[in-house]
DNA sequence: ATCTGTGAACTCGTTCACAGCT
DNA sequence: AGCTGTGAACGAGTTCACAGAT
């Protein structure tokens, strides 16, 4: 395991959207100040991280936006194409699959599963819907490694640890359960109800 | 503003789901390794948080579920009932309404809004959609303070500083774009996207 | 003059280890 | 014996401040 803080990848995540939005504007240099503003991090935070991907700017000039994308998308090690499953198609996950062939081309929702017969062999937003049961052949057939799971509560135990069987080590949980797995499935949980509490949290005690 | 970490506050907020979880299994007591193994948490944290919200159990019986449950709910200082707008009833603001309504009933979404005259005047999973342009008045009348963004990223800056402007001081940001916005207001940025490169990430590296 | 790069300091969340209690 | 509560140690992320470069 790379050892560079999580919170260091969100960051590298975020720069590497704004740097994106850079390029499509054809900006050709930025400052860490600049960077700093529109990822809504510390100037000096961003240098930092910088020197962790490896990548040198110049004071004249700062850094060249189209190196240093390229540079923390291969420091993120995305590959060229990575393939994910949506487990759940429900309400929420109609709107994944929608939201999310918009965004990252690198990253595509190849495959769709549900146990409702009603949504089987459909498509929503492109992508095909496949019984439940036929997850686990999927995933070893195709070499799935991360898969996103939309379903009810009641049900995203005992899928995680099905799939996790079948060799998926990486989860975004959109579930509010707590998934109980090995240690080397990574589990970023996404609990929309946790963000909401947050915010109300912090904006009560302000 | 208080000084505990934020991280502190996301496991609060997951402890005090799982022992609402416990509530409803008519179990009375739960000791610390119990509680960490239900969040994922070492249990020596699980017992510096609650050290934090100043609960004390005892060594015979752990803690009991009921108080710990109010104490944790108080400290968080989740009123009775805090009134939030969504703003966008895309497939994902709809997702979220039928969401959030099957969740925390102290939180509701009381409306929604929408610049769609298709959507404008129609329910959605009991809430009703009202006119963008009116989102601000009704922040005032209505002394809203919380806000959740589910609109194009295209609009978000503009609708975003708008909402501030009438007196919401708390964003719960759907949209990929980084809010630029006064210091005083919190946002939790709830980038689906990030979540699933994330993961990619740690998946790959692993 | 202004920006980058970075050693060093610092802060603070986490972990350790054990005393105290039942 | 096994739990909680906590001072103390630890360590990692962040910030500071300035040297170096253009």
């Amino acid at each position: 395991m790379k050892s560079i803080a999580e919170n260091t990848i969100n960051r590298l995540i975020v720069y590497k959207k704004e740097l994106g939005r850079l390029l499509k504007d054809s900006v050709s240099n930025v400052y860490s100040h600049k960077l700093a503003q529109l990822s809504g991090f510390p100037s000096h935070l961003v240098r930092r991280d910088l020197m962790n991907v490896g990548y040198y700017g110049s004071p004249a000039h700062g850094y060249k936006v189209n190196e240093l994308e390229k540079c923390i998308s291969d420091f993120l090690c995305t590959p060229d194409y990575v393939r994910v499953i949506l487990i759940g198609v429900g309400n929420l996950g109609r709107a994944i699959l929608d939201y999310c062939n918009q965004q990252n081309p690198k990253i595509s929702i190849i495959a769709a599963f549900d146990s409702d017969k009603n949504k089987v062999n459909k498509i929503y937003h492109g992508i095909y819907t496949f019984h439940i049961g036929s997850v686990q052949n999927y995933i070893k057939e195709n070499d799935i490694k991360v898969a996103i799971i939309t379903v009810p509560g009641s049900e995203a135990q005992k899928i995680a640890s099905e799939i996790v069987e079948s060799g998926v080590n990486g989860i975004v949980n959109f579930t509010p359960v707590r998934l109980q797995l090995p240690d080397d499935v990574y589990i970023e949980n996404l609990d929309m109800m946790l963000g909401l509490e947050k915010v109300v949290y912090f904006v009560d005690g302000g």
